[in-house]
DNA sequence: CTAACTATGACAATACCTGTCACTATCATA
DNA sequence: TATGATAGTGACAGGTATTGTCATAGTTAG
């Protein structure tokens, strides 16, 4: 084997294992040792972070740093690549912002001339609209951390004006229409609720909290568990039933909420039907007003009370 | 230079200048050409897809594939363009789709297995929802590549119920709330007017259309240009003046057009001001029902009218 | 203290790289 | 049709770079 092309194997080796001694390498690749760290050397003038340690169990590693082997790439692989980065510059708050920008433009700068200019050209001409939130959210990256790692976190969390201290589990986070969620196991609730992220006011470790459970297998994927909009609620159930015009399915469709209890006729009307908390009454009798007459309240009563009663309050503003 | 860096620096070289000749190579490395076609061949068996034509004008070629020349990127690096792609995938239509997936497998192959564990434990962690909707989006390729040629299109665009045939020169194309819109120059109204993309039944380039406009100047990132949400409407304007409660300044800051009417204050209250449309006048009144008691409109007086006539026949309908 | 590591230098053998030259093949164009 | 620009191949000699071996030294965990 030709020495470049070990020095590409070596490359890659290197990165598939992060830590590794000369010897194994120079068995791995039959030749000497003395060569295997001439190699080295040189790798690391080509730029590979290599760090090594003398003595018994020390050997070479790789730093934080990793390099792709050269991998080829079509012309509109590596524009979607810019693209997808692209498509989150709206968000103020991302967990991997700072990472994300700095590999685009890594990216960016070994891109040859024109694949730049084609970029370039179509920077401005599309784009992937959220709406900028003045609302904070400091604890992301901590947030998923702890998701993923299947940590207990006490936060202080502000729910209808109120703060309390609470400690949850995070299953993960979610980005939705500008803000940030994040479905917990809480302790306090005895089960899963949704947090608005920009509601934690403060949120860290605490080994005097309760253990972590086992919630490996809950995860974003298979939230049937979790509750409606809010994260609140109580026990009381009833039966909803909303008519739908065609206008009011499609802003249906753009509800997280609704797909369970949205159906659709084949001419494109629709009506929401299901159990819903009674303590949500409130938000479905503003949602149902806001679809104006692509909305009929019929069932529960109490919806249609609610929503009556709402109306005629606004009503009331413009005498 | 030893050779393994010229390989390298070579793999660089060719990827920037698509197209070269062998005398070329050789005199930018100061080597022979014999040697520079040895090279070549060697590149080409370590995957760079070249192709030769021999001939005047001839010359070597880079197929449509590139190799990246090895980039270190930070672990934490890799991971953020994993997911700025996976950011994606709720997006049934998205130009760049099969590459950015693509892309995204390539990247997860060649990733060392512990970077492939961390993905692995995060993906199901961390999401970016969109509303997923049925309506279809089969030309979003074929307007953004006529918004960057500064093309004309002749599309079948359904209306209000109806279709018609009209000209236009797209300015980009933009993604909100799943829906995918296209701002363009409207032969037909001799303006900018801002079409959905699942309105648009056919679309294709036309020879016997009219000429292309310098349009180079207007882009996504300068709409202010742009007329009101449906991107329909004439010329009489009137003054509107809406109430916000903290509510109210939320649910606006989600909504694009609103920005250049947005005030806010230090409380979190605020207020819409601005000229509209009087077509408009309608689509205001629906969306200041919709928040209900978090905003309250002050002006124009056929707003209010609008505002009160739909909630009373609202509420007839509850009777 | 020892074993397991890295680290460096010297040197000889040799494998590989390089340039040169000679030749062939293809193709656009004058 | 002739010509020049281009790729492509093979052979060969000279030279350089690569490699393995050996010697030696430094560091550190156990």
């Amino acid at each position: 084997m030709s020495k470049s092309k070990r020095l590409l194997d070596l490359m890659m080796t290197v990165n598939r294992k992060r830590k590794f001694t000369v010897k194994e390498l120079a068995d791995e690749f039959n030749v000497s040792s003395r060569t295997i760290l001439r190699d080295l050397q040189e790798l690391g003038e080509l730029g590979v972070p290599l760090y090594s340690e003398v003595g018994p169990h020390g050997g070479y590693q790789v730093l934080n740093e990793r390099i792709l082997p050269p991998i080829a790439f079509t012309e509109e692989e590596a524009v979607a690549i810019f693209f997808a980065s692209h498509a989150l510059r709206h968000y103020k708050y991302l967990p991997f912002k700072q990472e994300s920008l700095s590999a685009q433009h890594k990216f960016y700068n070994y891109m040859s001339g024109d694949v730049r200019d084609r970029i370039d050209e179509m920077k401005n001409r599309i784009d992937f609209l959220t709406p900028v939130r003045q609302a904070e959210f400091p604890y992301l990256s901590l947030l998923l951390e702890a998701a993923t790692g299947q940590k207990v976190l006490l936060i202080h969390y502000e729910s209808k004006g109120q703060g309390k201290e609470r400690w949850i589990q995070p299953v993960g986070i979610y980005a939705h229409n500008g803000l940030w969620y994040c479905p917990a196991y809480c302790f306090l609730r005895g089960d899963i609720r949704v947090f608005r992220c920009d509601r934690i006011r403060s949120a860290g470790y605490d080994e005097s909290g309760p253990a972590a459970r086992d919630l490996r297998h809950v995860h974003l994927g298979n939230k049937e568990g979790y509750s409606s909009h809010t994260g609140q609620g109580d026990e009381s159930l009833v039966r909803m039933w909303v008519e739908l015009g065609h206008g009011g399915v499609q802003a249906c469709e753009a509800e997280l909420w609704s797909s369970p209890l949205l159906h659709i006729r084949a001419d494109g009307t629709g009506w929401l039907e299901g159990e819903i908390q009674k303590s949500d009454l409130g938000f479905f009798a503003r949602f149902a007003i806001g679809l104006c007459d692509e909305a009929t309240v019929q069932e529960p009563p109490e919806l249609v009370a609610e929503v009556k009663r709402t109306l005629t309050g606004m009503l009331a503003r413009y005498k």
